[in-house]
DNA sequence: TTAAGTGCAAAAACTTTGCATATTT
DNA sequence: AAATATGCAAAGTTTTTGCACTTAA
């Protein structure tokens, strides 16, 4: 059976760290790679999307494989508001976006800047780390909530 | 007894929305007006810390008043790794400045931007938002967490 | 074979809430 | 006096952990 690249990609990751692939890892990693552009998920709605599968996955190897991704730089971890920790696929190298939040209603709007990309890269060489992600979040107060 | 200009600046956005001074809110205020630059508290640490007052203050109510100023505008809510919120003054208008964050050892350093600070405003006004806070969060791997 | 991964259930950490009491205006 | 704020203790969430069992390599 063919296997997609990304799933190659972190099966090797995975290996160069004495760890393995297992089908928990992989549902996830396919999960988020299906993901709309945009769409980012809480550990639990990981978890929900996944039951539904034949094979079994609990809520703390959800827990597990999400901080293990976010360490190797595949998933970045959002906290966007109070109590949103969300996931995505980190797409440092195609430009990855940021966002714009409102801090009373939480809606969320995303934005591009390759200015801010670059910031990160010359910030991060600049003390000797190695960059996995760079996210700018706007806390604002969206034309309705500004009514209020 | 004579009251320092952000204390009453607290008090007159409080009295704006029907809300109330009080010694607990005090308390917090002045605790982030001291706190050097840079330095940034957990809701635990700001209660330890002002614990020893002769004015009680409750776990409770020093989420509430977290809360409260973070939704002003007077304190920023942080999350800057795994398990970190923390708050700070939001100086907005004096720059406020941006973190490098190593993922693997939490070691965090601080670099001031002004273009974020631009980038920030304009896409807050882009879409009819009013800026509150904007900070950009680059996660990386320090130099000695890279070796390993 | 054996080191790593999983599930479960229990524990830990963190945050919120209801209600009676106290305080600010 | 009236409405807001506080403290306490209890409840809620979310996340982590120990351990026995399973599985990838």
């Amino acid at each position: 059976m063919e296997q997609s690249h990304p799933f190659n990609a972190l099966k090797g990751a995975l290996h160069n760290q004495g760890l393995r692939m297992t089908p928990q890892r992989s549902l996830v990693m396919v999960l988020f790679q299906k993901l709309p552009k945009g769409e980012h998920l809480s550990a639990d709605e990981v978890h929900q999307r996944l039951l539904q599968n034949q094979t079994p996955l609990s809520l703390s190897t959800v827990y597990r494989t999400l901080h293990l991704m976010a360490k190797m730089g595949i998933l970045r971890e959002l906290e966007l508001a109070e109590d949103h920790k969300h996931y995505e696929i980190n797409e440092l190298n195609n430009g990855s976006h940021h966002h714009l939040v409102c801090i009373r209603c939480t809606k969320t709007l995303e934005f591009k800047s390759d200015t801010m990309q670059k910031i990160g890269e010359k910030v991060a060489k600049g003390s000797g780390f190695s960059l996995l992600d760079c996210q700018l979040v706007v806390h604002a107060l969206c034309p309705s909530c500004q009514r209020l």
